[in-house]
DNA sequence: GTTCTTACA
DNA sequence: TGTAAGAA
């Protein structure tokens, strides 16, 4: 069993990020900001809470919020200005969501099997005569065309 | 007990 | 931005 193709969808099944939800207290302690700050960005923008019933309920964040929280509190702690901090966090999740996007439409196929990796990383040539392989070797990846 | 808004420092 | 009030 250990040879057989890891999916990458079941992975994401497993560990389903889409599914965490924070309310201002939790998101407070895991990030060391304020509820007082978290309200105050929300109400500038820089971060969002869930769609709410009425003004009065509770708000909800969603775990994509802990890491713009995080980046935001981060380049706080730098220096940055609260705008500047945002700005550059924005950059960061750009690069993310292009990251993302790199291993999701990149990595085809994954083998494991006694600590070696071979992952595929699909067509080389518009024409699909050539893969192309990365290989864990010696702790190090190797890439092959085949 | 937690979160909400509003208001003042 | 912190803190305190009274309400939900």
């Amino acid at each position: 069993m250990a040879n057989d193709p890891i999916e990458l969808h079941i992975m994401k099944k497993i560990f389903n990020a889409e599914k965490l939800f924070f309310r201002i207290g939790e998101l407070s302690s895991m990030t060391g900001v304020s509820t007082r700050q978290l309200r105050y960005w929300e109400q500038k923008n820089y971060i969002h809470s869930i769609q709410r019933d009425d003004e009065q309920s509770a708000r909800v964040f969603h775990f994509k919020e802990y890491a713009r929280v995080s980046g935001i509190k981060y380049f706080l702690d730098q220096g940055y200005s609260l705008q500047a901090a945002v700005k550059q966090v924005n950059q960061y999740i750009d690069v993310s969501h292009f990251l993302h996007k790199f291993v999701k439409e990149g990595i085809k196929t994954v083998k494991t099997s006694n600590n070696t990796c071979e992952i595929d990383l699909g067509w080389l040539d518009e024409a699909k005569t050539q893969h192309l392989y990365a290989r864990l070797e010696d702790e190090k990846f190797k890439y092959y065309v085949e």
